[in-house]
DNA sequence: GTCTATAAATAGATAGAC
DNA sequence: GTCTATCTATTTATAGAC
């Protein structure tokens, strides 16, 4: 698993931010350091679930996961999971939030100009894919695109924003647009055979050998 | 929507084959003329409630899709479709057979040499997603894919035997396997987004355009 | 903040009358 | 072959004790 710089979005518009360092525990947080802000031990919980669900819709799509299992998975009770973020249907929302780390790898990816950034951008798109603090969010987004509504609006979203202005000095020309929209169609369906259908060999290949084949058909669209 | 031959599969493999033409009606059938074969009326029920359950695990894929749901787009009772169909898992293991037509169509793609297969390979394909006698099936595969394990299963077959043999003469050389998992990534790629995300100007944009940027990206992958 | 208990809705599946 | 009625399990979500 490579990995990639340590960039995390905010999260959810409610979200409470950590005092300081990440690492603060219950424990070891001075007393009466708190006033107005969170109590100790009440983000620890509330981050918990939010990693467990990411990690169940990940796996096993929206429908296909429960509350239940959820709370499971962050080892609390279900009613928490109520508590903290009321409805399933919220949880899903938080948990689709793209770490902002995407776009800023992609835009990366394209700089440098139209030579090679096909194999770039692959090469790209399979770190975010193989990171561990990025994929159970992009997981969570492809594997219930195709059936919840939310998920299949953040696809959109992701192809047209995140690449289409990552890309946009680098495809020009006619229909630029639509260009740009076959160019995300190749990364997602890569996402889709190598990581949710898992289609051997192609899962199995190391990630030299993906961009060494992959990255010219991309710059085939770049080039128009 | 263009139409591609009119070759169907025979479905499950407990499916009753319909005496002669496929238009008949009970009313039409000759008395005394069903010795040991199915009693008239019995075979369109069962072929109505595929169809729906056809049109509904593509549309909302099988989580969301309830058996009452079904047997309401059919016009039947609930317990008619446990009754021909058992369980839904079997249901949507007959909903999902893929019709003989897709390797015939995507094999006759493949012919005609390396020059021009990809753009060929694009527009076959395209064909049987606007076939309407196909694309249920093939929406049903992919839709289901990332939360069903045999729909999963069973695009991973498509891919690799259906695709794989028909471009068996065509791409060869090192990583031929690889580079053949490849182009079924682009492909499914493509259904996804232009049928399923509806991702635009994709999804609005004529064959000939998609079959003209996307045909040279599946071209790359065959030079290798 | 965390738990127990339960409401309310819906799912898949079956039994049996006709 | 078709319908009524119902069983059982599971789901999301909430109320309220501590």
């Amino acid at each position: 698993m490579k990995s990639v710089d340590d960039v995390r979005e905010a999260g959810g518009a409610d979200r409470e931010r950590a005092g300081a360092a990440a690492g603060t525990v219950a424990g070891a947080v001075p007393a009466g350091k708190h006033a107005g802000g969170r109590r100790p031990g009440e983000t620890r919980t509330r981050e918990a679930i939010l990693d467990a669900a990411r990690a169940c819709f990940a796996e096993r799509g929206f429908d296909t996961t429960s509350m239940r299992r959820i709370a499971e998975a962050a080892e609390v009770d279900q009613s928490l999971v109520h508590h903290f973020y009321g409805t399933k249907e919220n949880l899903f929302l938080q948990a689709l939030e793209v770490p902002l780390k995407m776009p800023q790898v992609l835009a990366a990816a394209a700089e440098g100009g139209r030579d090679g950034v096909g194999e770039r951008m692959v090469r790209a798109h399979l770190a975010l894919w193989d990171d561990l603090s990025t994929r159970p969010a992009l997981m969570t987004m492809v594997r219930s695109a195709s059936v919840h509504r939310v998920a299949a609006a953040r696809l959109r979203e992701t192809a047209t924003t995140i690449l289409a202005d990552a890309l946009g000095n680098v495809v020009t020309g006619e229909d630029a647009v639509l260009r740009s929209n076959l160019i995300a169609t190749q990364l997602i369906g890569l996402a889709m055979m190598r990581y949710i259908a898992v289609l051997e060999p192609l899962a199995a290949a190391d990630t030299d050998t993906v961009v060494r084949y992959y990255g010219p058909a991309l710059q085939a669209i770049v080039e128009g």
